[in-house]
DNA sequence: TACATTTGACAACACTTCATGTCAACATTG
DNA sequence: CAATGTTGACATGAAGTGTTGTCAAATGTA
């Protein structure tokens, strides 16, 4: 690098130091990248582009990201915190019972995403087809986010007959019956309303919490 | 286009006639299509590559596909075409019962996927970046299975309630499962055994027509 | 054998993108 | 104001890709 930053604060320039001017734009990129991806898709947005949309010149990107997978990895990783954050805060001020704890859950989910499809397209489609990194730390994710389902459905039913059935598999399906949901809601640009398919992503929770009890009383 | 093919049969080479060695160049480039996009990707195999592997040169690529998102279709279709051939050749032999039925259709799904794994990142992964044409393509034809699941289970409980539950939406639902069920296991490199797999995704038809039931009564 | 057609290897061109570099204009400090 | 750090617009080169064209060798036909 020629322009490598020096340790000192910098000169004030708009008010800021040159950390917090290069926070900035490290932030408008990001910005940028979300609108761009989200909206064209990973493949279909070059850096030049992306710059445009955050009033930056090429430079500045160098100066954040080592390259275009780069600045997805950080939009993907701002995207996940995003729904992420929001999940965790309504679960904060919501019930106890793990039922409406799930829906809570679930309803935040929905509504980040429609409120922003962006997200839905950073996160379920781009996220796989990115780059073999980019893929593994999408499936990490998801992942761990449907080893918390697992968890929590060992928990409702710890006599679940473990020869027969794996409460992870249960809950990967459940993961990919929500998440199909919400991509054929997402295509059909969100016509129908939040809570009819929140209902029917629930529908499915409730199946499979049934059909478990069924098998452990049988 | 300098190579305009003749109406006629042409001279014959290598005992083909003109048409018969274009139609032979046109598989090679599809299965060498199949090869690349289903283990690089699609965005990741480029023209001159895929010619390699069909041991053909770039020249006869234009001959048979304007583009290389024509050869993914062409790639896509023939994938769509083995799956659904092994299903419904399947589904000939097997027992009238519905749940049979269904059991033998999800269980070949995940033979023809393992046996091939290339198939489940051309159907599963690839389609959904590749262009937004592709990407409805695609759409529509797993909408149209999810249809076909939909119908299913209106036929076998015509008294859904319809003002609070979608038998459409449900169907999706279920198709999500298995689909990520199915890529999951992909991306674990098929270590689980293919019967426990398959046990899982019935357990969510399963569960859901138990729900139907359910709701039908109440 | 003589000739036409088909083929394969590869050159060539246009085009795009990434990534870095140049330089004048501007803003800030002393 | 002068000096210097900072920025924006744009040039540039390297590399890859798609696409068309050239030409000699191989393969068929008369």
């Amino acid at each position: 690098m020629k322009t490598s930053k020096p340790a000192t604060p910098g000169r004030r320039f708009r008010g800021l130091d040159s950390r917090q001017r290069q926070q900035q734009r490290r932030e408008q990129l990001i910005e940028a990248g979300l609108q761009a991806f989200g909206t064209k898709g990973y493949h279909n947005a070059g850096v030049r582009e992306i710059c445009g949309e955050a009033k930056l010149t090429e430079r500045y990107f160098y100066e954040s990201f080592a390259n275009r997978e780069a600045l997805f990895l950080a939009v993907y990783a701002h995207a996940i915190e995003t729904v992420r954050n929001a999940v965790v805060l309504a679960l904060g001020r919501s019930d106890r019972d793990v039922r409406s704890l799930a829906r809570t859950a679930i309803r935040v989910f929905l509504e980040t995403l429609r409120d922003d499809p962006r997200l839905s397209r950073i996160l379920l489609i781009d996220a796989l087809t990115v780059s073999a990194d980019v893929g593994r730390q999408s499936q990490l994710a998801t992942q761990s986010f449907a080893e918390l389902v697992g968890s929590l459905i060992l928990s409702l039913y710890p006599q679940l007959p473990k020869r027969h059935v794996d409460a992870q598999l249960i809950a990967n399906g459940l993961v990919g019956s929500t998440v199909y949901l919400v991509m054929h809601w997402a295509a059909n640009g969100f016509d129908q309303p939040l809570e009819r398919i929140l209902e029917h992503c629930v529908l499915f929770y409730d199946a499979a919490g049934a059909q478990a009890e069924r098998m452990t009383a049988g």
